[in-house]
DNA sequence: TGTATCCATGAGAGCTCTCTCATGGACCCC
DNA sequence: GGGGTCCATGAGAGAGCTCTCATGGATACA
């Protein structure tokens, strides 16, 4: 399941685009004008973009080079009735990952996005950031951020979230908190994990790690 | 400029192809048979690859899935004659990162190289290891790899490594070095880039950072 | 309700990290 | 060789991090 936006005014092809994407269980919304959907776009809600380019406001070139300007990566896919070879490189050379001309089928279109999907979270699972819902955590800067607000987080604070969040729902034991996020394999006989699990609620939200009596905790996606 | 490996057996488009990727300064292998593709591709020599579907010996699509299940990633460009929407999907499914269909524009062809190659630099940048010779950063983990044996960095070692490790053979002053290894852009009057040059070197191995007198601080790569 | 167990949290010790400062050595130029 | 500038490095202050411990509250269960 992705969540999928469509910028594209002609409102049968907008319709016929969502009522597939949705049948293959993705999230879709449809927007149809260009400045909208930028906005749209630059929201952070969706993970790939369906573009056209002859749209009302500003064209598709052009929310293509904002968004790239304002430092997005999201995936766009470029649809457009205009079928020449300057288009098409335009499109791709502005940032765009993928081009159809139309008339396309439907099954191309589809088989496209699901590359770029899984480029994504290929991407995503390497590098990146790890989300589960409003929670994401940048492996790189080392940062949390949640519902938007961001925070750092120490070595050991960091260590702590990384595993949680590598197992969102599941109960983990202190003995399992200590050899993934600790490297120990033998119980140091405090109560480490416990203070750990106090520290992360503060900057986490008290309500996101579950505690289970008697068995552990539990990261709440 | 960019390694490319392409696969194809008709001799007239294979040197068409090698010539305009050339003059685009990449440096282009021709091979045009399956089995001597899937090799070459293994071989990790090359940084992406233009595949054709009908081949001696082995098909394109053969190629692909075992490819795949080496687990390469590199990018692949399936070119072919054919051009049904089944086999167009099952090249993209197959894990292919685009497909284009006989007749194409070159114009066209090269820039979805060009976007696969843009995709799999931002990759590299971003993740896994900064490497320069027997230096390897590991940026996940952040441990510093020198000639096998590997030691931990402190937050601030870790940043003025990358920084350096960034600019290989350059000379960097010590004012560039406090914007981009403490986010400083002003003077703190004090000699802390010094201090930490000289952390780094007992780890990196002294000859490893030289000084240039009165400019900075260089990596040798 | 009473009791035992389990968990949350504030206080604080010890350590590491970061940075500053002072000193002495290295280098350059005359 | 002398003087000045630049760099390397040990010592140490202060801050933040990691962990321990003790206390009191929460929970389960008879």
């Amino acid at each position: 399941m992705a969540r999928i936006l469509i910028v594209e005014d002609e409102d049968r092809i907008a319709a016929f685009l969502a009522k597939g994407l949705s049948a293959d269980g993705h999230q879709v919304s449809t927007v149809a004008d260009g400045l909208a959907g930028l906005e749209e776009a630059l929201s952070g809600a969706f993970d790939l973009m369906v573009l056209d380019i002859g749209l009302p406001t500003i064209d598709g070139f052009e929310v293509l080079d904002q968004l790239r300007a304002q430092g997005s990566r999201m995936p766009v896919v470029v649809l457009t009735a205009r079928d020449s070879v300057h288009d098409t490189v335009s499109a791709l050379e502005g940032g765009a990952d993928d081009y159809l001309a139309k008339p396309f089928r439907f099954a191309e279109l589809r088989a496209r996005i699901h590359v770029r999907l899984r480029q994504q979270d290929r991407t995503d699972a390497e590098v990146g950031e790890l989300r589960s819902g409003s929670v994401g955590l940048d492996l790189r800067t080392r940062r949390l951020r949640v519902d938007g607000r961001e925070s750092d987080l120490s070595a050991r604070e960091f260590a702590l979230a990384e595993v949680l969040l590598r197992h969102p729902g599941q109960v983990l034991s202190r003995a399992q908190l200590l050899d993934l996020a600790w490297g120990m394999d033998f119980d140091p006989g405090s109560n480490v994990v416990d203070v750990y699990v106090g520290y992360l609620r503060k900057k986490l939200g008290s309500a996101r790690v579950e505690t289970v009596r008697g068995m552990g905790y539990r990261f709440q996606p």
